[in-house]
RNA sequence: CGCGGGGUGGAGCAGUCGGUAGCUCGUCGGGCUCAUAACCCGGAGGCCGCAGGUUCAAGUCCUGCCCCCGCAA
């Protein structure tokens, strides 16, 4: 098949992989080449990288829903369109192009979060489990019939980083086993049910701010739903701590959430229901370490945070 | 020239008004204990990021450069 393959960070990657070996006619779309990091080095994104390694054109367009983007596509002449957290919305005039439609890998099981933060957002709610789901995108935001799904469970201590890394490879299992399905003629599309469904925004740095007046357990699902970006921190006399990686514990404290202990070595933060475990941290113009090597050149026994 | 913090024994830090480098941990040796990430005694280990400058004297003040990091994009 022609397919054209909209994609951008790494969750797109075992996705585009997937249809590399499959075989098809390729030409991936992609979003530009944005400045990265303190020095603002304009990097390209990962799909644009991998496609490079394989020969396979690649187009970057600030908006597909341009006429240039539009024209692009056409050109292309695409049996079937396939979207991997692309980042961009697309037109009815973009879905129109491809006679077989438009397929969406998503790291959620939707009808549940809908949107840009899917396994952020499941990790961050305390979810057991999530997955991945193929669907035919329409005009809405992940608002199209149900193709397949894949679930799997989260594991307690599971970061994003690590749950996406497994979602993106759930996520190409599924697309094969559905284009499978398609060319086979055996594919059911299933409507969502509106009434089931949640919507989940970008994260934004705010997002990571730990509130200690919630649960041990909301913190520590905060700290790893947002592990790498956008980190989780917490403000010690008005500067962020950042907060990498934090253990559930069943030290008890009658301090008030919010405050900092230290005993044995380790480092604890009081939340609502009890103490949690800080890990690994890293102040503002250090760098990360573990607790017990930062305490000792910073002893925070006593302080609070908020 | 976007804003800001920082480079000091192996790790994390302190070092005031310039005056000969200190703390916690680790490490090595010894001691003590039923026992410990316990305690006691002792030791090793530092071109104070690099290069200039000011000074009788620079970790400290000035200039340039390199590197690390937080924020903003």
């Amino acid at each position: 098949m022609r397919i054209a393959f909209l994609g951008t960070p790494e969750f797109a990657l075992p996705s585009l992989k997937a249809l590399i070996d499959r075989g098809d006619t390729l030409r991936v779309f992609t979003q530009p080449d944005r400045p990265v990091g303190r020095k603002a080095i304009l990097t390209p994104p990962p799909v644009k990288v991998l496609a490079g390694q394989y020969g396979i054109p690649v187009s970057q367009f600030e908006k597909i829903r341009s006429a240039q983007g539009c024209e692009a596509l056409e050109a292309f002449r695409p049996d079937l369109m396939v979207t991997a957290a692309f980042g961009q919305l697309l037109s009815a005039k973009n879905l129109a192009i491809p006679r077989l439609g438009t397929i969406n890998v998503h790291g959620s099981l939707l009808p549940k979060y809908r949107g840009a933060s899917p396994i952020q957002s499941a990790i961050i709610a305390g979810d057991a489990e999530t997955g991945v789901t193929t669907m035919m995108t329409d005009i809405g935001m992940d608002t199209g019939d149900i193709l397949l799904k894949a679930a799997t469970p989260i594991g307690p201590d599971e970061t994003y980083e690590e749950l996406s890394e497994r979602l993106a490879a759930l996520g190409a299992e599924l697309l094969l086993k559905t284009l499978e399905r398609l060319e086979a003629g055996t594919l059911a599309r299933i409507p969502q049910d509106p009434d089931e469904a949640t919507v989940c925004h970008m994260l934004t740095r705010e997002d990571g701010h730990i509130d200690c007046t919630k649960p041990a357990k909301s913190v520590h699902d905060l700290v790893r739903g947002t592990n790498p970006w956008p980190c989780a921190f917490a403000l010690l006399d008005g500067q962020p701590i950042k907060i990498f990686e934090t253990r559930r514990t069943e030290e008890a404290f009658s301090d008030a959430p919010g405050t900092l202990r230290e005993r044995g070595g380790r480092l604890y933060l009081i939340c609502a229901d009890g103490a949690l475990e800080i890990v690994s941290l890293q102040a503002s113009g250090k760098k990360r370490m573990d607790a017990g090597t930062f305490l000792r050149g910073c002893p925070l026994d006593g302080k609070t945070v908020c």
